[in-house]
DNA sequence: TTTTGATGTAACTATTGATGTTACGACATA
DNA sequence: TATGTCGTAACATCAATAGTTACATCAAAA
């Protein structure tokens, strides 16, 4: 099973909004550029906004980036939008069974540590390597 | 999202495989250990026998595992189960836009570095791990 | 040869989450 | 007050997982 597109969407919406923020960005004109329903965009900026990475005028419409570009990591875009555990346990391990009574013991750990190790790649990342990179590019 | 089940119930699945070699193994039992239908774990193990991980005996039943313990990583699990890429694209950026034509090409190859550290990771921690940790607990 | 117990797999159901859509109240400004 | 926008509920649709039943196929033992 993949992830969401919800990631690779929001960073869209982050890297459009700071393109275009010469201009008032409504979840319309967002949507626009993503292909999608405005509704999908305004969840995403909703998720956003509650991770503190945008500010959203409600009633005149409006989007802006609360923080510097070169602070803003694809870990932060990803804990914004995305479920905390990466890895998904199998329910119910059978408890009389001495590999299902340890399998919690022997794999929590370790699969928190691969987790990790994608955070930490993640984190390495920001938007403003993004916006640098398509300023060459446009 | 997160990932499915089926990495750590395949996981368990070996794990169960070596620990009661001296027995004969039968999908139904090691849905027992699990909780699951043994549908779910011909499934899993097919997918493991084509990955040239375990060897399944067709009609009187049996499975073994193939390569040394330690030879066999969580990478090598994963892939046998799991879905190659991890992150999802979204289907169709507008073209018409800077931002959405040049998405793919800002993001692409940084998502293959993720998913590259998590492999990588991944690739560190092999089954002997686990047997060895596990001969500690019981 | 027949019986037994197992795998392989198709077909179906149920569940979950993502994604898309419509609708509408709340809000800020002109 | 009119307009355009956000926030969010409600619903529809879709895809994938996970579980289940059923049955043909197979290998070995009786």
């Amino acid at each position: 099973m993949k992830l969401s597109t919800k990631f690779t969407m929001a960073l869209h919406l982050m890297i459009a909004v700071d393109y275009f923020s010469n201009q008032k960005i409504t979840s319309d004109f967002l949507a626009g550029s993503i292909n999608t329903n405005p509704v999908v965009v305004r969840r995403l900026l909703s998720q956003l906004k509650a991770a503190n990475l945008v500010e959203v005028v409600r009633g005149t419409g409006g989007v802006k980036i609360t923080q510097p570009l070169d602070t803003i990591t694809f870990l932060d875009i990803y804990n914004a939008v995305e479920k905390p555990e990466l890895f998904h346990f199998h329910d119910h391990p059978n408890l009389e069974c001495p590999v299902g009574s340890h399998i919690h013991e022997l794999l929590d750990q370790r699969l928190a540590d691969v987790q990790k190790a994608m955070e930490d790649k993640l984190q390495t990342m920001t938007l403003a390597d993004l916006t640098t990179d398509l300023s060459h590019m446009v």
